[in-house]
DNA sequence: TATGAATGAGAGTTCATTCAT
DNA sequence: GATGAATGAACTCTCATTCAT
């Protein structure tokens, strides 16, 4: 049994470092030589904890996905207000060390989903629950139409992405993040406002 | 001089047929047999074309970059209204046939940028090209901070395009154009609004 | 003891059950998990059992040897007459339920034995024991040479099953019985008759 | 041109060799790499000339089956009794260097039959072959029923063989050839003589 | 200018086997 | 007595590439 235990903990760890070789290289580009030169963990025994390589980028992405959300909601549970909770959201994107990693693998995954139809309800139903999580927001501090509002923030926050990761030196990280304060607040309306 | 004519031809017209297939099964899992089977030209011959694989992808890339922005130029020579201008280029998003294939595309040239210092540049270039297109009618229509600006609407745009080419159930393409349609809205700004 | 006795009856079903598949595979594509899956019983048991891949065949072999002899003395059992008996033994070709299993292993046989002195021994032993099956028969018959005409009859014997279990549509079952039984006549010869 | 015809040629001659391992192997164990030990000629153009593993030892069995034909066609060219000239196809046995060669290929086709339907079919059309060979010489020396009888002489044939290619001690060449030629008048009737 | 022949490098996958329980 | 976890070895196959024509 702890065996069994321990098992399990190494597949995650191993789950972890092959996101982090997965992000560096490209999903296609990913053999099980590159993740076994991270890890330390023999070629066959990947193949026993995941099956087929494309098993395993799929476990990648799932993971991947997985912490991502779960990291969002521990910055969440610091804060009430719905402004500073969606500017947290939103600002995922400038954030912390790794964040990197995590939009790679998000591109990773939309990529592979355009080709497996399994991967591809994975990552439609990741979307909705950001969708949620931001329509929450946006109803909780009063704004309008709060899923349509979801879907153009969470856009925004994808498409400023893309150059941030980049590395577009025309961007910032610390401009990235004003350019979406300022958005943000063009996209949400009042209708009292109007 | 005939035949380089006809080569030059040729290899455009290959170019093309293999945007095609990088856009349909990834620029890695592009393999030169399969723009083979696409234009019926020889591997041999592609290598004569193109040089390296890799070569071959990267024409590829700067090949679809090109015409990307020339098809949305030649749908501007008609428009004048600033407004307009803009509306157009936001709904290269939705338009016609093979728009799929562009978005595809670019995600592709974005990933081979991340780690091609030369793809990298042409895809910063482009970018930069696209922001200042963009500036141009945000200045002309009168709104404030041009460029600030042009990068959050070419932000918008580009995280719309994501769940629209991956087939988002909950986002077809005319609610795709709706929302952009409300999001330049929110986007643009007037100092005199203030 | 009675788990012992329990054992030694699994490993005959094992052993017994593995033989189809040896069969139906050929013994150099019998995987352990071929036979575990026909049986249930896990591929480290069969290890168990049997130690390698290659005792579990050799071991297959024997079992399969062993059998069909022991079928042909409980035919045998029931007739006395030497003609009738031979035709029993020589008909063991066209009879039962099973018996493309026992000539398809017989092949089998022959081939590791090609390889395996070991195997090859037991083969020849077993060969033996054939001829002298059928020479007691041909001298109670009172047929010459019992030992050449023995090596006749069960060369004409194996000869014809070889088409018999690949499926000769020009060689049915029944076609094959009535040509053995016509063979059979034109080898048995008398001393009297010359 | 010549390039296509030394490669014509070399095929031929892997062919030939590759022919022999897997007699000496069996077909199932015959790996490129032995092929490529045998010959000199890299994995990977074993791989071109022939496609897949499977597809080389289909074309080894082929190719041995043409040789085995023409080689007993070259014999009886100088012999015209047909009882001479059935004694010859039967001896083919016990004949030249090499001839364990063949008898291992035909059980190796022989199994290969079995599994994949392709060979069924040659090997069957090969087995006709043959038959149609002895039945010609059998009604040639005014004997009864040809079909009938070329299927017991083949049948005995194989059946001798088999133990002949094993190294049964108890049946050397010569002894073999002996029987053999007591069998066949065994199996040769005349109507006449009834 | 264009193309077929030949080949090396590298990857995934299967499988028997060892070790611990 | 019986079985699951882990792993190394071996093999086929794909593919880009080089060479010659």
């Amino acid at each position: 049994m702890s065996s069994r235990r321990r098992s399990a903990g190494r597949r995650a760890e191993v789950l972890e470092a092959a996101g982090e070789v997965v992000a560096a290289r490209g999903a296609d580009a990913t053999r099980f030589s590159d993740v076994t030169e991270a890890t330390g963990v023999g070629v066959s025994t990947l193949q026993y904890y995941f099956g087929t390589r494309e098993d395993m980028l799929i476990a990648v992405f799932r993971h991947a996905a997985q912490r991502d959300f779960e990291r969002v909601r521990e910055r969440l549970a610091a804060l009430t207000d719905p402004g500073e909770r969606l500017l947290a959201i939103a600002t995922h994107l400038t954030g912390a060390v790794g964040s990197d990693t995590t939009w790679r693998l998000w591109v990773e995954s939309w990529r592979w989903a355009s080709r497996d139809p399994g991967v591809r309800a994975d990552v439609l139903a990741d979307y909705r629950g950001w969708h949620e999580l931001i329509a929450a927001e946006v109803a909780a501090g009063g704004f309008d139409e709060p899923m349509a509002t979801a879907r153009l923030v969470l856009a925004l926050i994808d498409g400023l992405a893309l150059p941030v990761v980049l590395g577009d030196p025309d961007l910032s990280r610390a401009a990235a993040h004003e350019l979406l304060a300022a958005g943000l607040s063009g996209l949400l309306r009042r209708s009292s406002q109007r």
